[in-house]
DNA sequence: TATTGTTATACTCTATAACTATA
DNA sequence: TATAGTTATAGAGTATAACAATA
């Protein structure tokens, strides 16, 4: 009796979802929007971990992007050249700067995120019933 | 009704699929391997696609690895290097050089194949009908 | 003339180290 | 002294254009 993870379904059933997951489908429409608006895959990358409801200081953005601080300072300064941006001190602690959205950054980070939450369109060969099914079975496999 | 692929479950289904596909235990184990080998990601990545079976020319990597042809000078040169590959001639066409991997090209390779096509140890958690209902209904979402 | 691969070059991505300002 | 961010710099990833050899 087989008690790892590897049995042929379960190997097939990974496959798959690595397949799925770099489909060019959501990737692509991402990478237009970003060139669309003049980004860099990277700025892009960073302008996804925005949002309007919670500001966010530099090293959280380091933190998040799980890249070198000073590399949040290359991203930001391209975000906010492009408009999308802006530092605003912290009110209490003079040291940390908060990156804000502005709204041409509230605008195109809202359709990048609707396009990386965007289903494939295959899902729709999916019944309701099926797709319950499945996320299921997937939150066995994930904790949050 | 909602005939769209965005019904709630499938938008479930489509992050989790996201986070799996992402989630750093594959890819970390993967690292580890070819930082132990000295490879840098990008040569470590065109390893992945070389096969003692199948042997392959500089134009099909540029295909596989969807980068310019004369990246793959680059990286072919830089597993050359490190012992993993020789050019050899194609035999009919002496425009064209097939990439071969060495025999130390083909442990690595084993190996970094192996630890991608692992499943993460959360899969265990499936039973064996679990994992054949996941595959049936994946298989509807991807056409191979 | 078209195709395979290489070279030269340049731009983007990303990190390390040294630094400034603030706590 | 420790922390947030910036600057300078360098290395890795990747592409474009010009080129050589072969078909």
């Amino acid at each position: 009796m087989d008690v790892s993870a590897g049995s042929e379904a379960r190997g097939e059933a990974w496959r798959r979802i690595r397949e799925l997951a770099h489909t060019p489908e959501a990737l692509g429409c991402l990478r237009d929007l970003a060139e669309g608006a003049g980004l860099t895959p990277g700025i892009a990358k960073a302008l996804l971990h925005l949002s309007a409801e919670h500001p966010t200081s530099m090293r959280e953005l380091a933190a998040v992007l799980r890249c070198d601080n000073s590399y949040v300072t290359t991203v930001v300064d391209g975000l906010e050249a492009r408009g999308m941006v802006r530092r605003r001190p912290h009110p209490t602690d003079r040291r940390i700067k908060i990156v804000e959205l502005t709204d041409a950054g509230i605008t195109l980070a809202t359709r990048m995120r609707a396009a990386v939450d965007r289903p494939p369109a295959s899902f729709a060969a999916l019944s309701e019933e099926e797709a319950a099914t499945l996320v299921g079975l997937l939150r066995m496999l994930s904790a949050d």
